[in-house]
RNA sequence: GGGCGAGUGGCGGAAUGGCAUACGCGCUGGAUUCAAAAUCCAGUGAGAGCAAUCUCUUGAGGGUUCAACUCCCUCCUCGCCCACCA
């Protein structure tokens, strides 16, 4: 009859179908059943993939089966369980995809899906595929551009043109969030800057809660961290210095070249500011152009900085500049004049574009001040009263005293930056600032495959907003100028959303900062829903990352037409319970929905300030050869060949049983056959039949250890530490293999269902097979978790440890809360202590209860 | 340069103040087999000993403690993230 081979190439298949039509995994609906809403919830979510070309490698599937473990393991807890599955599948990499194997983003988007789905299908995951949603199709991408047009209207989105990262090989300007080390996150060219019109998202108007919300978050720190410092928070100052031109007495007339605002964090270090350095792009060089003796050599320096690529600046670490001549500084708290340079070593994106540079306690400032004799004045002393400082060959940049700061000598420095920044403050030369590292979101792209931005232009509106109101409007809010002529920024209608993305032949990159959209005639051209006027159509098309910044709301309410979410189902369901996903998304993904997310409750549309309550990271697995799984190395395992070969469940079981979650482990097929005969194991004890001694008395220590390994696996899946929840089931079934002749049927029957619930998140088609066996009708998926009982764990003979002057020299076993005197007298009298304190007396005795005896001895 | 984390058998790892090396892999020996695979049994940190047993051992050094893989300090090595951010 049934078979004595555990073969799961027959099973798995067999029961993926019966529970599809079982419906087994459909997430209840509430709202409609009272017990229901009233059921306790658990939203479990993976980071949705990015459906590649080459399919899936055996990486991507283990956050998927540690949250496939968690929530079954929780629904059988009793609660309300959502968990779905989505694709996000607009962006570069599919589009990249799709240019080069010449086939349409779409098709290939299309393809890629279907092959991950069949993927993640054998894997046997309890996905509610009815909630299912993808990023590019217009039902959803409606309320991504509905997200954009709310963020317009409070002017959180807007247009600008500035130098922006722009990538020559993809032919699109870049977030910042999207350059790693001066290289295009996807392709690895050197980023250049290039001034363009673009959509801005003011994510740094969120700086601050973004900042301060994340000590409520149940995250793991080195995440928090990561996130913390891409925000960048520092507290500083922004100190005025006056201009003096070359005739010395004559101060500069113009009020607005009079001075130059430089940030620092470290106002007490002012007085050994002996010059000053201007970024390249800064446009106060501009402004100040007639006053420059040398502007034609600056203007070259300037034009050479400009060319170098991020890269070029990062990488060549000796210093360039050039002074300002015939134009000086006074720094405000000694009076001294002091030189003007401009230098690309600063940075225009970060403070006020200029820095009073500090040469004795900055080390890039030192670099500097050596490479073209600038004058090196120490302010700060390690030892106070200071001896004669010798030369310093680096910059000081550690704590200290002040000194050569006139009254302000002797102060520790952080003393020194209070009463200085005071001192300036009152004399109205500088102002405590805040600034922040965190750059606003490049929004828009010049590319194909993407969300179109819901945006049209008007000239006509513009022309009659000028005749009819004198209401002042702002460029980039509410007009924009292209080449010369000024247009109204209007929005998209909502009742007219979604702006479909038109299905056009000729989807390569243009490289001019216009997206291929631009060329479609009839979708570029259209009324403008304010005065009725031909209008234009905004060409440029969203991030990859827009898509992915609200999507757990959408799987809540997947098919409502009227809103993004229905607010009581998201009062609800949300926050996301436990999140899943890869380290990397730290300081792209994680801090773009989070954005999102506090815009949407300021705006009331979700219940909650925060959208993952909980996240775990995912441990990469790396390939035999201990290297990164890749084509390139040839290193890469297929999914579908391990489960082919070992079954779904050998691999879910391998896969959590390698280590812990979180950390990167090489895989290795001998390991993996250890999970494979485990399961084994299993399956034999099943099918083989039980030989029953008749009036056999219940088995104490099985029942002990049966209840200890329930707690242990509650416990451990609850925290993520699945490797040695499955460590301690495997202990379970060695010890019921050894141990069945002792074990009455009626006892191990019951021993033999509980432990195949505690496996059933694990190996769930495994479980399901036996548990049949067992000869239940109802699928195992659906039973109660198994409680423990303390009693059992709870012993009443235990073992103490004994040890003489802190050194293990025997256990003894005692009854339960002996107490201490009784103890000590049963160790004493043992033979093996004996040894050790023979011709000793005791000076002292540590004694914790129902763990250890320790006797401190000494010699007579 | 800054931040975060890690270093334990031949390997993946367990233990997070109280018997270091659970569990798994590998290896060695044996059973089974014509043979192999699979399976089962025994052993497996190092050193000494016939043995009971003892000594040493968690990257290095120091400290706290009756007791340290675990806490503190210094150093070394590796990994990840950020980086001319003033």
């Amino acid at each position: 009859m049934s078979s004595t081979k555990y073969n799961p190439q027959k099973i798995e298949p067999k029961w993926q179908k019966r529970w599809e039509l079982q419906k087994l995994y459909k997430t209840s609906t509430v709202g409609g059943s009272v017990t229901d809403s009233k059921k306790k919830k658990v939203y479990v979510l993976d980071m949705f993939p990015y459906p590649s070309g080459q399919g899936l490698h055996v990486g991507h599937p283990k956050g998927y089966i540690a949250t496939d473990i968690y929530s079954r393991a929780k629904k059988m807890q009793g609660y309300n369980i959502l968990r779905p599955m989505g694709w996000d599948a607009f962006g570069l990499p599919a589009e990249n995809y799709a240019i080069k194997h010449k086939i349409h983003p779409e098709t290939a988007a299309q393809k890629n899906i279907k092959r991950f789905k069949e993927q993640l299908s054998v894997l046997g995951f309890n996905y509610d595929w009815e909630r299912e949603i993808n990023t590019t199709d217009p039902k959803y991408y409606k309320w991504t551009q509905w997200i954009f047009l709310q963020l317009f209207k409070k002017k959180l989105a807007y247009k600008s043109y500035e130098p922006i990262n722009w990538c020559p090989s993809c032919k699109t300007g870049l977030a910042n969030e999207d350059v790693e080390n001066g290289l295009c996150e996807r392709c690895s060219t050197p980023i250049e800057q290039k001034p363009m019109y673009q959509w801005m998202l003011k994510i740094t108007k969120y700086a601050e809660k973004l900042l301060n919300d994340l000590t409520e978050l149940d995250w793991e720190k080195h995440i928090k961290e990561a996130q913390r410092n891409w925000i960048g928070k520092s507290n500083g100052a922004t100190i005025s210095f006056e201009l003096k031109t070359q005739n010395k007495k004559q101060k500069t007339t113009t009020k607005k070249l009079k001075l130059i605002k430089v940030f620092t964090t470290r106002t007490d270090t002012i007085f050994g500011a002996t010059y000053l350095v201007i970024a390249p792009e800064n446009s106060i060089i501009k402004n100040l152009k007639l006053k420059i003796k040398n502007y034609n050599e600056v203007a070259k320096y300037i034009e050479k900085a400009k060319h170098k690529t991020e890269l070029e600046r990062k990488e060549n670490k000796t210093k360039t500049g050039i002074e300002l001549k015939g134009i000086t500084a006074i720094n405000p708290a000694n009076e001294e004049e002091i030189p003007i340079w401009v230098s690309d070593y600063v940075l225009t994106v970060y403070g006020t574009g200029a820095i009073m540079a500090v040469p004795a306690h900055d080390q890039r400032d030192f670099e500097f001040a050596q490479k073209f004799n600038l004058p090196i004045k120490q302010v700060i002393c390690e030892n106070y009263p200071a001896p004669i400082c010798p030369i310093l060959k680096k910059a000081y940049e550690g704590n200290g005293k002040l000194v050569g700061s006139e009254k302000f000598n002797g102060l520790q420095y952080k003393e020194g930056i209070e009463k200085i920044t005071e001192w300036l403050t009152k004399r109205k030369l500088a102002k405590k600032t805040t600034n922040y590292k965190l750059r606003d979101w490049v929004f828009s792209r010049q590319r194909y495959w993407g969300e179109p931005i819901p945006i049209i232009y008007c000239r006509k509106c513009w022309e009659n907003e000028q005749k009819t109101t004198n209401k002042k409007i702002k460029e980039g809010y509410d007009y924009i100028k292209i080449n010369d002529l000024e247009y109204m920024i209007v929005p998209v209608l909502e009742k007219d959303l979604p702006v479909k993305l038109p299905k056009i032949k000729n989807y390569k990159p243009t490289g001019t900062g216009e997206s291929p959209l631009a060329n479609i005639k009839e979708w570029v051209n259209v009324k403008c829903p304010r005065c009725k006027k031909p209008a234009k159509r905004e060409t440029n098309t969203m991030p990859q990352w827009a898509g992915s910044s609200w999507y757990y709301l959408r799987y809540i309410d997947t098919k409502n037409n009227k809103t993004l979410v229905d607010k009581k189902k998201e009062l609800y369901w949300s926050p996301v319970d436990m999140y899943v996903g890869g380290a990397e998304h730290a300081t792209r993904h994680l801090i773009y929905a989070r954005f999102w997310h506090k815009f949407l409750y300021d705006i009331g549309i979700v219940n909650y300030k925060e959208p993952f309550k909980k996240l775990y990271s995912v441990g990469l697995i790396k390939g035999e050869d201990g290297r990164k799984m890749s084509k390139r190395w040839g290193n890469v395992i297929n999914p579908d060949d391990i489960v082919a070969r070992f079954g779904a469940d050998t691999l879910r079981v391998y896969e959590m049983f390698m280590g812990p979650f979180s950390d990167s482990i090489s895989w290795n097929i001998e390991n993996l056959m250890g999970a494979k005969r485990f399961l084994d194991k299993i399956f034999k004890l099943h099918s083989k039949t039980q030989i029953i001694k008749h009036k056999q008395n219940t088995n104490k220590e099985i029942e002990k250890l049966l209840n200890k390994t329930i707690k242990k696996v509650t416990d451990d899946i609850e925290s993520f530490k699945f490797n040695t929840a499955i460590s301690s089931l495997m202990i379970l079934i060695n010890e019921i293999v050894k141990e069945q002749k002792n074990i009455p049927s009626s006892q191990l029957k019951i021993l033999n269902s509980k432990f195949l619930i505690l496996l059933s998140p694990f190996a769930p088609h495994l479980a399901e097979e036996l548990w049949k066996k067992l000869g239940n009708k109802i699928s195992i998926h659906l039973e109660k978790w198994p409680n423990y009982d303390k009693n059992f764990i709870l012993e009443k003979k235990i073992n103490i440890i004994v040890q003489v002057n802190g050194r293990f020299r025997g256990a003894i076993e005692i009854d339960k809360n002996l107490p201490e005197n009784k103890i000590k007298e049963i160790a004493l009298k043992n033979e093996k202590i004996k040894i050790w304190t023979a011709n000793c007396y005791i000076v002292k005795t540590i004694f914790v209860p129902n763990k250890i005896i320790n006797f401190i001895v000494k010699q007579y």
